[in-house]
DNA sequence: GAGTAGATCCTCT
DNA sequence: GAGGATCTACTCA
């Protein structure tokens, strides 16, 4: 198992990051424990020319400010002042593109993010959907601006990943918003696993 | 099974 | 002062 280098998420594609972000582990480690997961479902957001994005029309603001980072780096933020979400930072320094990670599969502490969500067994709903897989995982806004070659917070690949038939796309969830770029095919999940949030079509 | 409302608070206008 | 990259539970059929 060996932590994905700078170089894979300051690459220029975000759609294509996005891509091979799929079946990557996403580990933290917080006070020496470790959970992580195999990523199943995400959606890219291509910065300043995407409604949906909170960086659309270049804006810069103190929140977003994160996005503007090179490539390589969180950018957590609370939606609904309920929910963390968690995203990947990629392409090049002042380029606010971003992946926004979706579901995980559990593969290891299970029985921490058991602990961490106030649940009593393992079920769909632990790292289903972006506010959940942030609580099961530990990761709140003040980890925004954390690098992932960090030991406490890293994406890993452990040589696993998917056939390509069995990954699928469909526009975004919950950015009606954006008009027309809601339709956008953003977003990229495993066809049947059960984590994935949305039902696939 | 499908559709809807409520929770809840930080950030930007 | 308004709204949001969401989730859950409850209602109704």
């Amino acid at each position: 198992m060996k932590k994905l280098p700078l170089s894979f998420y300051q690459r220029k594609d975000v759609l294509l990051v996005a891509q091979e972000l799929l079946g990557k582990l996403l580990v933290t480690m917080w006070n020496k424990v470790q959970t992580s997961g195999r990523i199943v479902e995400v959606e890219a957001y291509a910065g300043a020319t995407d409604r949906a994005s909170h960086a659309y029309g270049g804006r810069v603001t103190g929140r977003n400010g994160i996005m503007y980072s090179s490539g390589g780096v969180a950018y957590v933020y609370l939606c609904y002042g309920i929910h963390h979400l968690f995203n990947v930072v990629t392409h090049g320094k002042d380029i606010p593109h971003a992946v926004l990670i979706r579901a995980l599969e559990p593969i290891t502490g299970i029985d921490q993010m058991l602990e961490r969500t106030g649940k009593e067994k393992p079920d769909h709903t632990l790292t289903r959907g972006p506010g959940n897989l942030s609580k099961a995982l530990g990761i709140v806004t003040a980890h925004s601006g954390y690098s992932l070659l960090s030991k406490e917070l890293f994406i890993a690949d452990d040589g696993f990943s998917y056939p390509p038939e069995s990954i699928h796309a469909s526009p975004r969830i919950g950015v009606d918003y954006a008009g027309t770029d809601a339709l956008l095919p953003y977003r990229f999940y495993v066809k049947g696993n059960p984590f994935v949030s949305a039902k696939p079509k």
